[in-house]
DNA sequence: GAGGCGATGGAACGAGCGTTTGAATTCTAG
DNA sequence: CTAGAATTCAAACGCTCGTTCCATCGCCTC
C-alpha cells in the first residue's frame, strides 16, 4: 500500500504506526503490518529483531523530534526576561498538537501514544522514562518559575491533570464534532487554544 | 483465584475485568481468564456466547450502576434552588472516582474503560452511546445552568477537556507517586479534590 | 565474470488463540 | 428415586500468531 521507493524499514515503521493505532499492539499482527507495507513477513525480524523492538522504534522515531521541538520552544520562551504561564504551556502543548495534526502519519502516532498510556505497559513506561524524563524535568522547572506560589507537590498534581487533558485532546478521544466547513487543521487549532486557556486557568486556581 | 462460592458467570466477569484492564481485550486470552476464574475454558462460550459479548457484559455490569449514581447525585444537586458549578462537577466526578477506588474490582474496570476510549473501538462507542447518552445530556444541561455566561459550543469544548482529565485521573495514568504512609484511598481522594478544583477553574475561565 | 554480502523471499516451526463437540456430572422438579 | 434439564469438563477443531530457516536475489568490489 505504501509507495515502494521508501526503504523497507521506513515502510514497516509507517504501516506499523498506522495499524498499532488502529488495532493496538497486540491486535495488529506482523502479517498485517508487512502486507500493508508490501514487504516480506520476515523483514520485520530481520530489520528490527522482534515485534517488541519494532514497537520501541515506532516510538523513538516520533518522540525524538517531538521532544527536540518542545525543548527548543521552551528555550525560546525562557530566553525572554519575562515569560508567562501561557508561554510555557504553549511550548509544551503546541508541538504535541502539531504532531497530532501532521499529515505524515503523526496523527496516527498520537493514538499509539495514547494507547500506550492506557495499556499501562511497564516496559514501555520505562522506555519513555529512560529516554525522555529530562524533558519533563525542564518543563517542571519552567512551570515552577511561572507559578511561584505553588508548592512542588501541588504543581505535580496539576501538571498531571494537564497531561491527561492533553493526551485526551491529542488522541481525539472527544465527542465534539467538527463544524461543517471547518478544516481538520482549524479544528485542532481551536482545540489547542481551548486547552491552553483551560489549563492556564486550572494551573492558576487559588 | 476467586472465591469459589460465587457463580461461574460472576467469577468470569471479575477475572475478565481484571485481565482486560491489565492486558487489553486482544491481549487477555480466554484461557487466562478462565484459569484465573477457576473455571473451565468452555464456560465463557456457554455463558456469554463469545468473547466479544463477554466484553460488553463487563461494561454493562459497571456502567449501569455508575450512571444511576451519577443521575441520583445530579438530581440531589438540582433539587436545591441554588447550586454551584462545583456541585455539578462533584455529581459527575465523584461517583466515577468512587468507582475507581472501589475495592471490589472497580479500579480495574476504570482502566478497562480508559482502554476502550484509547482503542477508539467503534462498536464499543456505539454501545456506550446507545446505553448512556441520556446521562451526558442531563449533565450538559446542568453545567449550562451553572455556567450561564458560556455559549453552548464553548461549553462542549470545556466539558470535553474535563472528561479527558477525569478519564486520565481515574485510570491512574499519571506519574505522581503515592506518598509513603498515604493509603490508596486517601491518594484517590486527593486526586478527586485536585481534579474538581482544577476543572472548576478551567470551566470558569474568562 | 567471480566472490561476498546485505536484503528479500517462501515455507515451515511450535505455540496459543477462540470456538465447538459430546460425554460426564450436578442440579431440580415430579 | 428418577427423568430431564442445566452445567461442567477434557479434548480437539481450524486458524493465526511471532519467529526461524535457508535458498535466492541484487549489488558492489576485486
Amino acid at each position: 500500500m505504501n509507495a515502494p521507493h521508501f526503504s523497507t524499514k521506513q515502510r514497516i515503521l509507517d504501516s506499523a504506526e498506522t495499524l498499532f493505532a488502529r488495532h493496538g499492539f497486540a491486535g495488529a499482527s506482523l502479517r498485517q503490518v508487512t502486507a500493508s507495507a508490501n514487504v516480506n513477513l520476515a523483514a520485520v525480524n530481520y530489520h528490527f529483531g522482534s515485534k517488541e523492538n519494532l514497537v520501541n522504534e515506532v516510538f523513538r522515531r516520533r518522540l525524538d523530534s517531538l521532544n527536540e521541538e518542545r525543548l527548543a520552544a521552551l528555550a525560546a520562551v525562557m530566553k525572554q526576561s519575562k515569560f508567562t504561564l501561557e508561554d510555557v504551556l504553549g511550548a509544551f502543548v503546541r508541538p504535541a498538537l502539531a504532531l497530532s495534526m501532521a499529515d505524515d502519519g503523526g496523527a496516527g502516532f498520537v493514538r499509539v501514544l495514547a494507547r500506550a498510556f492506557a495499556e499501562h505497559n511497564e516496559r514501555l513506561r520505562k522506555f519513555l522514562h529512560d529516554n525522555y524524563s529530562h524533558v519533563l524535568k525542564q518543563f517542571v522547572a519552567a512551570f515552577g518559575q511561572a507559578l511561584p506560589h505553588l508548592d512542588k507537590q501541588e504543581l505535580y498534581w496539576r501538571l498531571d491533570i494537564v497531561s491527561g487533558a492533553l493526551t485526551y485532546a491529542m488522541a481525539d478521544f472527544g465527542v465534539i464534532k467538527r463544524r461543517p466547513g471547518m478544516s481538520e487543521l482549524q479544528h485542532r487549532d481551536l482545540a489547542a487554544e481551548h486547552l491552553i486557556k483551560f489549563a492556564a486557568a486550572g494551573l492558576k486556581a487559588g
